[in-house]
Order: C-alpha cells, then sequence, then structure tokens
RNA sequence: GCGAGAGUGGCGGAAUUGGUAGACGCGCUGGAUUUAGGUUCCAGUGGGGUAACCCGUGAGAGUUCGAGUCUCUCCUUUCGCACCA
C-alpha cells in the first residue's frame, strides 16, 4: 500500500534506473535542438556543501525542463582538480595531493548522483589529468609562438622566513599565515598572457551578451577600464636620462587629462622606480623608506586602503609645456609593474594627488574653472569636474574636450606626448610557484633561451608521487623532471618549475566535455554541435574573473582555429550564497550544514525543493531547519493527495470537461499555474514562485470535491499537472507519482504541459476603486465591462460616496480590468 | 579606497510594465481528530483602533492621479578587487 511518502526507498532505486538506462547520456544528433546547460564545476574539496547543492540542483532543474521542452539536452560535470587545499591537505596529513584529490572526486561524485543530478558522467572532465592539461600546455606552446604569451618580472607576497611566494589568501594582517613573518613586495620573472590584445573585443562583444545580467556585464566593464589619455614624457637633466633609456630618457606619465596639465606640481614614482633607487643611492633615509614600501601586500584592496605616504627625491622633472622644474616624489601607491611606474601628480583636480599634497604641504594649483552650479574650494577638497581651462597659457578658456585635443597636438608636435588608449585591465599572470597544477611547458636553454616545449614532448607529465613540505615547489628536487635537453641545440637544459594559474584549467573546460575522449586534438566538430553554452550557471563570486578569462579564452580557441563561437557562454545565472544566521556558511564561522545528513533525513528531493523554494537563485538564501521540515511536509501531503486520489479512481488519457462552476475554477487554476510556472522557470528562473504557484494548486485541489467521473477526470488533469510542472525540481518523487496516477512512462521523458486557454477565460473580475490613490472598495463586475461604466459604477459605490461627499471630482483614471482611480 | 548588488511582517520571501503591499511557506495562537507524535485537519496571524478608519516597504527629499517599484542625498550590509576557487 502507498499511502506512505518514504523517500529512502524509492531515490536510489530511481537513480539506479536512470543509471542503467543511461537516461542522461546524449548524443550528436543532426536535426534536433540541442541545448548545453552547464554548471560551474567543482573544486573537489572533499565533501559538498550547501552552495554546491544549490548550484547543481538550479542548473538540473534548468537540463530538466528544458529536455521537457523537447530539446537535446547536455548537462556535464568535471572536476577542478588542481589547487592549494590538496598541497596544504598534503602538508597537513602526508598525503600526496593526488591521492587525495582522486578521494574526494570518488566520493563527491557519489554525493552528487544521490543528489539524484541527471549528467552525462561519460564525459566527465578532471583537470589534474594528463589527457585534459596537455592540451592547455600544447594551447599555450601555440601563443608561444604567435606572441600571445611573455615573461616579464612582476610582483609576489614574499615570506622572507619560509622563502616562499605566498598566495594573497595566506597573507594575514600583512604577515604570512605559517611564518608570521612581515610579507614582502617581490618582483621575479613570471608568464604573461596578452589578454589586453583582447581588451577591445572582450568590451565590445559585452554588448551582444543579452542573455548575461547587466550588473556582471558593467563590472566586466569597468574592470576592463578603457579610457582614453596621453602619453606624456617630462624632460630630466642630462645625467639621469641614462636611467630612463627604454623611455628614450625620459620621464613617461599616462593621464586621462591632459586638460590639467598646468596643474602638475609635483611627479610620483615607484618605490623601484630606477630614479628612486638612484636618489636612494646616498640618502639612507630615502633608501629606508624604500625598504618600507616593499613591506606592502601585493592585493590591490589593501594598496588602496593603506595610508598614502611618500618622501621626496631630491631630483626634477621638467614640464613639457612650461619648462618649470617639478619636484619628484616616491609614493607608496604607485606600482613599477603597472603603466609605467610613475604618475604626474595634479592636486588640485584628482583626489588622491589632493590628499597626498595637503599632507606633505605640496602646491595646489587650479586649472580648471568650476562648471555652472558647482563650487570649488581647494582648501577643502580637489575639484573634479571638466570645467575650462584657466591659468594655462595659450590654452586658457576651452572645455574639455577642446583642451584635451588642443594640448595633445601641441605635445605630439614637439614629440613630448602621443595619444593613447590605456586599460585598467592588466596582461594574466599565469605563474604559480606551487607544485599542485599543469607544469608551464617551457624550457630555458643558457644559450637558447626560454623554448616552449615541442609538440611531440607534450604532455609534460606532473610527477604524482611526491612529498609536499610547504617551502617551495618540490618538482624544484626532483632532478629527473627538472633536468633535460635543449629541444633546439640538445645541451642540458632545465624544465619551467612553476604551473599555472588554476584559471587555465576553468577557462576552457567547457569545451572539452564536448570532445571530453578526443586522444588527438583540444578539440573536435563536437564542440561546434554544442558550443556555445546555452545556459551557464554559477557563483556571483566569479563575475569578474573567472568569466572574463573564459571569454578570453574561447576567443584565442578560435583565433587557433579550434571553435567558431565568439563568445562562450550564451545565457548566464549567478547564484547567490547559502547562509546560516544571516553569514556565509564556512567551516571557519562553524555554523556548516552537511548536506549530506540532510540527504539521509529528508531524501534528496526535500533538499531540493527548500533549496529551490526558500529564495529566487539570484540571491543568498537562508537556511532554515523547519523549512526543510516544512519542504518535506509539502511533499508528503502531495503523495498522499495523489494516492488518496488514485485509491478513488485514476482517470489516465481521459480528457477533463469542466461544466460545473468547481470544475471550471479548478481547471482555470490548473491552466493558469501552467503558464505562470512556464513563464517563471522558462523566462524568469524564479523557481521558488514557480513553486509557490503548484503548491496553490495542490491547495485548490484539496478544497475540491470530487463526487463522480467528471469531477475525478478534473482533478486528475489537475494531479497530473502538479507532477509534471515539479518533475525538474523533485524528480524522484513525481516519478513514482506519475506511475502512481496510472503511467507506464518514466516522467523525465514526459512533455511539458501546455496551456488550455479557453479554460483560463473568466465571465467576472474585480475591479479596484481608489480615492486619490486610497483603496475605497471593489467592484465585481463582467470582465467586458467598459470605461464608461466601470467609472459609473465607481462613482455609485456607497463607500466612495462617502469619501467624495462635498468634493469635486477633478478627475476619473480608469486602468481597463485593474482600477478605477477618482481623484478629488 | 574603487566597482557591482541588497535593505518589505516574528522569519524566508511575493508584488513580472508605476496600479489592491505582504502571494507561497515557516513560526506562532486557538480549535478538532489521535493511545501517542517531528501526525493530520479547520480558523486566525503587519502595527494601532470596539469600529469607521489611521499608519506601514532602511532614513530623508522629489516626480506622479497613484511609488516597494522611478530620480537625488544619506545610512546599513553583501560580493569582487587580478596568487582562494
Amino acid at each position: 500500500m502507498k499511502n506512505q511518502y518514504h523517500p529512502a526507498d524509492i531515490e536510489t532505486r530511481i537513480q539506479t534506473h536512470w543509471a542503467e538506462k543511461g537516461t542522461f547520456e546524449v548524443d550528436e544528433i543532426d536535426g534536433v535542438d540541442p541545448y548545453y546547460c552547464l554548471t560551474m564545476f567543482p573544486y573537489p574539496s572533499g565533501r559538498l556543501h550547501m552552495g554546491h547543492v544549490r548550484v547543481f540542483t538550479i542548473s538540473d532543474v534548468v537540463a530538466r525542463y528544458h529536455r521537457m521542452q523537447g530539446k537535446h539536452v547536455l548537462q556535464p560535470m568535471g572536476w577542478d582538480a588542481f589547487g592549494m587545499p590538496a598541497e596544504n591537505a598534503a602538508i597537513k596529513n602526508g598525503v600526496p595531493p593526488a591521492e587525495w584529490t582522486y578521494q574526494n572526486i570518488d566520493y563527491m561524485r557519489g554525493q552528487m548522483n544521490r543528489l539524484g543530478l541527471g549528467y552525462d558522467w561519460r564525459r566527465e572532465v578532471t583537470t589534474c589529468r594528463p589527457e585534459y592539461y596537455r592540451w592547455e600546455q600544447w594551447l599555450f606552446t601555440k601563443l608561444f609562438e604567435k606572441d600571445l604569451v611573455y615573461r616579464k618580472n612582476s610582483i609576489v607576497n614574499w615570506d622572507p622566513v619560509d622563502n616562499t611566494v605566498l598566495a594573497n589568501e595566506q597573507v594575514i594582517d600583512g604577515r604570512g599565515w605559517r611564518s608570521g613573518a612581515l610579507v614582502e613586495r617581490r618582483e621575479i620573472p613570471q608568464w604573461f598572457m596578452r589578454i589586453t590584445d583582447y581588451a577591445d573585443e572582450l568590451l565590445e562583444s559585452l554588448d551582444s551578451l543579452d542573455g548575461w545580467p547587466d550588473p556582471v556585464k558593467t563590472m566586466q566593464r569597468n574592470w576592463i577600464g578603457r579610457s582614453e589619455g596621453v602619453e606624456v614624457s617630462f624632460g630630466l637633466d642630462a645625467a639621469l636620462q641614462p636611467l630612463l633609456a627604454e623611455h628614450d630618457g625620459a620621464l613617461k606619465v599616462f593621464t586621462t587629462r591632459p586638460d590639467t596639465i598646468f596643474g602638475v606640481t609635483y611627479m610620483a614614482v615607484a618605490a623601484e622606480h630606477p630614479l628612486a633607487l638612484e636618489a636612494a643611492k646616498d640618502n639612507p633615509e630615502l633608501q629606508a623608506f624604500l625598504d618600507e614600501c616593499k613591506q606592502t601586500e601585493s592585493a590591490e584592496a589593501a594598496m588602496e586602503t593603506m595610508e598614502k605616504k611618500g618622501m621626496p627625491l631630491g631630483l626634477e622633472a621638467i614640464h613639457p609645456l612650461t619648462g618649470d622644474r617639478v619636484p619628484l616624489w616616491v609614493a607608496n601607491f604607485v606600482l613599477m609593474s603597472y603603466g609605467t611606474g610613475a604618475v604626474m601628480a595634479v592636486p588640485a583636480h584628482d583626489a588622491r594627488d589632493f590628499e597626498f599634497a595637503m599632507k606633505y604641504a605640496l602646491p595646489i594649483k587650479q586649472v580648471i574653472d568650476a562648471l555652472p552650479g558647482d563650487d570649488i574650494d581647494l582648501n577643502k577638497d580637489a575639484y573634479l569636474g571638466k570645467g575650462k581651462t584657466v591659468n594655462s597659457p595659450g590654452f586658457d578658456g576651452l572645455d574639455f574636450q577642446a583642451a584635451f585635443d588642443a594640448i595633445a597636438t601641441q605635445l605630439a608636435s614637439q614629440s613630448n606626448g602621443e595619444r593613447r588608449v590605456n586599460y585598467r585591465l592588466r596582461d594574466w599572470g599565469v605563474s604559480r610557484q606551487r607544485y599542485w597544477g599543469t607544469p608551464i611547458p617551457i624550457i630555458y636553454c643558457d644559450d637558447c633561451g626560454a623554448l616552449p616545449v615541442p609538440e611531440s614532448d607534450l604532455p609534460v607529465v606532473l610527477p604524482e608521487d611526491v612529498v609536499v613540505s610547504g617551502t617551495g615547489s618540490p618538482l624544484k628536487d626532483m632532478l629527473e623532471f627538472l633536468n633535460v635537453a635543449c629541444p633546439k641545440c640538445g645541451k642540458p637544459a632545465r624544465r619551467e618549475t612553476d604551473t599555472f594559474d588554476t584559471f587555465f584549467e576553468s577557462s576552457w573546460y567547457f569545451a572539452r566535455y564536448a570532445s571530453f575522449d578526443q586522444a588527438d586534438s583540444m578539440l573536435d566538430q563536437r564542440a561546434e554541435y554544442w558550443l556555445p553554452v546555452n545556459q551557464y550557471i554559477g557563483g556571483v563570486e566569479h563575475a569578474i574573473l573567472h568569466l572574463l578569462y573564459a571569454r578570453f579564452f574561447q576567443k584565442l580557441m578560435r583565433d587557433c582555429g579550434l571553435s567558431s563561437a565568439d563568445e562562450p557562454f550564451t545565457n548566464l545565472l549567478t547564484q547567490g550564497m547559502v547562509l546560516k544566521d544571516g553569514r556565509k556558511m564556512s567551516k571557519s564561522e562553524g555554523n556548516t550544514v552537511d548536506p549530506q545528513g540532510m540527504i539521509e533525513e529528508y531524501g534528496a528531493d526535500t533538499v531540493r525543493l527548500f533549496m529551490m523554494f526558500t529564495a529566487p537563485p539570484e540571491q543568498a538564501l537562508e537556511w532554515s531547519d523547519d523549512g526543510v521540515a516544512g519542504a518535506f511536509r509539502f511533499l508528503r501531503r502531495l503523495w498522499r493527495a495523489v494516492f488518496d486520489h488514485v485509491e478513488a479512481g485514476a482517470t489516465p488519457g481521459v480528457s477533463a470537461q469542466a461544466t460545473t462552476d468547481a470544475q471550471k475554477t479548478l481547471r482555470r487554476k490548473t491552466h493558469e499555474v501552467i503558464a505562470k510556472v512556464s513563464d517563471d522557470i522558462g523566462r524568469r528562473y524564479t523557481f521558488n514562485t514557480a513553486i509557490a504557484g503548484v503548491m496553490e494548486l495542490l491547495n485548490a485541489v484539496a478544497a475540491f470535491d470530487a463526487n463522480d467521473a467528471a469531477d475525478q477526470s478534473t482533478r486528475q488533469e489537475a494531479l497530473e499537472t502538479v507532477v509534471l510542472l515539479l518533475a525538474p525540481i523533485v524528480p524522484h518523487i513525481t516519478h513514482e507519482l506519475w506511475l502512481g496516477l496510472g503511467h507506464d512512462t518514466s516522467v523525465v521523458d514526459e512533455r511539458w504541459p501546455g496551456v488550455d486557454e479557453a479554460a483560463l477565460v473568466r465571465d467576472e473580475i474585480e475591479i479596484v476603486v481608489q480615492v486619490n490613490g486610497k483603496l475605497r472598495a471593489r467592484l465585481r463586475v463582467a470582465a467586458t465591462t467598459d470605461k464608461q461604466t466601470l467609472e459609473t459604477l465607481a462613482l455609485e459605490d456607497s463607500n466612495v460616496q462617502s469619501f467624495i461627499d462635498g468634493k469635486d471630482v477633478r478627475k476619473v483614471i480608469v486602468v481597463p480590468g485593474r482600477l478605477v482611480n477618482v481623484v478629488v
């Protein structure tokens, strides 16, 4: 007897059924409508957390919904398997990172299946496997040949006690997390990818991404940060010129405000700048300051919030238009690795320059007049408005654009400046001084320099049997890895021991799912079939970096002839975090809820339903034990409603006839809910309101008495609708209920229900009557009532009368089908 | 510091195009059924008021016949900031 809902009895059985039938395995078939639904793959940290459960469920619902719409749906899953936690676990427990990672993957794959997620596991991608990473090594060597990668010095966090590079995450309050030593900024040579070559395209093609949330597009635009300006050359005394020989002996700076150039009262350079180093040679005090400047984290947030400090160098530059001598300062907020390592300072018209000038009593010279309506008080604040130029001999009285053009032209004519487009976006540094990552396929030869590993020698396999100590990469001690013959001259050479940033692997995995077993190339024709991804779903924390890098890689792959798509993801859904007690659920907060326990207690369907019902996907979701219990109660109520109905006599295949008012009302509700839920899931992605709609329908079923066969068929239609509409969200219980309702098919293969427009027709509607915008009456009227009649009826209403009595009716606004507003 | 969001009952949230604020659920209150309950069912539930009504969407201003929704200022808070993934 099926009078009790016991999820444990049905869920694993149905999951086995799906696995045995290969329900979610899809191949490329011509003439069908493919739909690629993708979730950001997880890092195999050990166990699923609630954030995983949420994003996987959202994705699974979208995939199952489109399957019911008749689409040919691919939903794959894989593992972003390289990263620091495996090394940390290795240090702590002595288990090699590879072993730890593979064990985690096996456990988490089991958890995913227990959640009923419909993946094509044949296509599983694991980024730490040589079959995967060999192709990104291969791509890197191709990009090397195309000059899209290069090597240059860049900043890392250096722990001077452990003698190791630290991630920003490993720096706590400016100190190394293990040693406690003050972290230093240090420059080391690293590999970079020329993402700035693609800056314009990455910016412009954002406009074509209609399926992306606007905030994400805005953040990417701001991140790329295109600005037009002028690179200005300030002169130097002859003795200093050799220090900047690569800049033609001039001090070059970029500015977006050349119109303010007459307001320059000082210049600031980075602590590592050649001029600063020169000035410090016989100035111990300055040298001490330069050393102090190095003791700063490299994170931008830390740079921007620290106290701004500087010191004069005792050197001067020469203003290109006035010929004035301008004092040079060193400032801790100027970074050698960004731009030219120097900035011109206009304290009157730049907030940071103003703050610095006030602190060190440097002159502030106004060269821009206030725009109409603005006030200028240079004792209090910089004036940032783009007003007309003043105190700028030869250029006074010009508006922003005219001043910009005139000054840029003047500088260009005397070879002291040229117009430039500048990006906030910097080239992507992909080197990591860590073991557990993809080896960068480069060989260093004393004679031939840095060379890519030849294609025939790929992959460069990362040795997996290692001991990780936590200080430096174990690869540096492995001579059999390190020593290699130069691919050009054959002499002894050394392998690169740095590995790729793990964003490298996650920048192209979406394409590899299509060509998952291709041993001869990175991608093949199957990628053409599936790409671009129709729907990509993942955490909003990836709004900039991962999504920008993936877009960049898609364009690289396109330009290497591997794929024709310009963009990887047509539609993007960014889901919010899972919170408990208003805080992020995390081990460090000590407020985690283990999904495994919840599944064992209530079943996967309850956990899925709770996740989808409690908040819309883009918002943070507040965990609630009571809410989970409520989701379970709803499923139990649904179970009982269906089997009570079945006991009274199921009527599969009988079309519902509505003759009585009660039948008409239930049929109307049924079809209103189909319309609402279809829109909520298919267009709005508001699964919470979709579920609320289904709950209303089930409440309507509960209130409906079935006394004869016609009633019974009306109720059958309503309950079948409930089951079909919930099938993407709670696939196990609906599988069972569909069979219970008299069908012999799997609900996963059913089609989404359609709306019977005739059932939606209403004879009577309710019209709201307001007086001065406040609700005063409700009218029940025929749906066909015209505007004039509505107005008359509204004015005749006794309560409305009492509010307009003795006053002039100035206006009556009638919104057909909705309301009447009487203005007095 | 910079960039992007969010703020509505006791709680999660709904209100889709500027048109009935609080759908749906949780919790709570009262009642019924049950030997019992992590059961089920019924009724109620924003605040004030006997009532008619009045007040009410972080604060303040503005636009409008009408504002949770649009504009401005402010407060609080979340996410990202390039080596966490």
